[in-house]
DNA sequence: GTCTATAGACGGATAGAC
DNA sequence: GTCTATCCGTCTATAGAC
């Protein structure tokens, strides 16, 4: 969606459902008016939101012009500073937006106690992430690999306490038998490094293969395999599995 | 090395060599003084691609500034352009050189018909790079992350060869029942996405740990862990351990 | 809320003295 | 081979008409 946004300018700002809905410049009652403006804005820096992450995936902080933003966006340079102070506001912006798609994701890894149904489900909820959300992944990493300057705090105040938390379920999950004694933080790094490169490298991939692009169907076999690699490597077991006396340190 | 030559900066160009055996501008000789000249072009080329290679890894090819790589390296911003006619050039300069040093980790992979020797030695080789040249790593990752527009012609030229007969070796190691049945490719993307995410993501896991740095000892032990993942997760056996009866599919 | 025009800073690249 | 001075283009950000 948010992609498809990106790709479709904004000739006018009268929007469809605003129409439909009769309201006009001779509407005077206020509450409707003002609530309308609100939509405007809402609506155009969503748009400029997504238009902002394309541009900076593609050229990287320093490369993204404002005018290739609002070009991309089919809106005068000048709207980009109406609704964004500086350049630096609207990345960091796109940064916060990245973050919550990143925790949505990251919910997953909580919905079971079954340490291969977790990490399963979280390795494919990330894989789905990097497919869904290519060009966000490429400014996250982008941003890092730089230094990671304008995301300390995210990093810091919601990333760490998250990464703490698993790390305690993983040492849990190994202490009670259902995981290989492995370094918590070093298998997550293994499960992020992994499924981002989808996204990250997919131009290496590309030229890897010497094909266009992996398919859909070709992307979730993938997800499967790496799945499987992560499951082996932790050498997790479900605790149905260990009444059976299975050993995840094999 | 190059590292601590990126931040030492030439006052002047008389080495001490030269200083020492005796050469001055009164030396009439051609042949000495060709040498020496050459000498002198050779030492800040190299001296500036190193300083470059942490400018872009810092900052980003558009980020990066000739005046910033200049000022690194001591030296007037027209000499960056009197070795280098283009910033673009110096660019490719310092990405082919990282690939040469990327294809030198790669014969690691070479040096044996043993899976658990060959795989397990080529991911602390590729660590080892990570460690060594964390902001090499960083370059690539980023001219990778921005499309690959100049590395094209490495990735199909020299990248895609090597790891096409990789795959074969890999398959082979599975008809041989010596490695569980995986995608040789999805397991060399996660060799390389794991590996180099200690170079490329170091900020991030720096802000996670709430340290500074991974010492050598600790980046020593990593290595451990990360060998210790990956060889479980394609099941890799020794051919002597096969011997024995065991089952990499498991 | 939209858009044209432009200020003001900085970037890559070069000329030309030494 | 070194370095100062400078050209010219592009960039971010803003002023001000509509």
């Amino acid at each position: 969606m948010k992609r498809d946004a990106a790709h479709m300018p904004l000739k006018a700002n009268m929007r469809d459902d605003d129409v439909a809905a009769g309201i006009t410049e001779n509407d005077e009652t206020r509450a409707p008016l003002r609530r309308r403006k609100a939509h405007i804005r809402e609506s155009n820096e969503a748009h400029l939101l997504a238009c902002a992450e394309a541009v900076f995936a593609e050229r990287g902080l320093d490369g993204a012009s404002t005018a290739m933003i609002a070009e991309r966006a089919g809106l005068p340079k000048a709207n980009v500073h109406y609704y964004f102070p500086t350049k630096l506001a609207l990345y960091r912006r796109v940064l916060e937006d990245l973050f919550e798609d990143w925790y949505r994701a990251a919910d997953t890894f909580e919905c079971s106690d079954d340490p291969v149904e977790a990490i399963g489900g979280y390795v494919r909820a990330k894989m789905e992430l990097s497919r869904r959300r290519p060009l966000g992944s490429k400014v996250w990493a982008s941003e890092i690999i730089h230094g990671a300057e304008h995301m300390e705090d995210i990093l810091m105040q919601r990333v760490k306490p998250w990464l703490d938390s698993r790390v305690k379920v993983i040492d849990d999950w190994i202490a009670r038998g259902l995981l290989a004694p492995v370094n918590a933080r070093t298998l997550m790094y293994m499960i992020w490094a992994t499924t981002q490169h989808y996204a990250d490298f997919d131009a290496q991939i590309r030229a890897l293969k010497g094909k266009r692009a992996l398919t859909q169907k070709s992307f979730e076999a993938t997800t499967e395999e790496v799945v499987e690699l992560v499951i082996r490597a932790c050498g997790a077991v479900s605790p149905t599995q260990r009444e059976q006396g299975a050993d995840p340190s094999r």
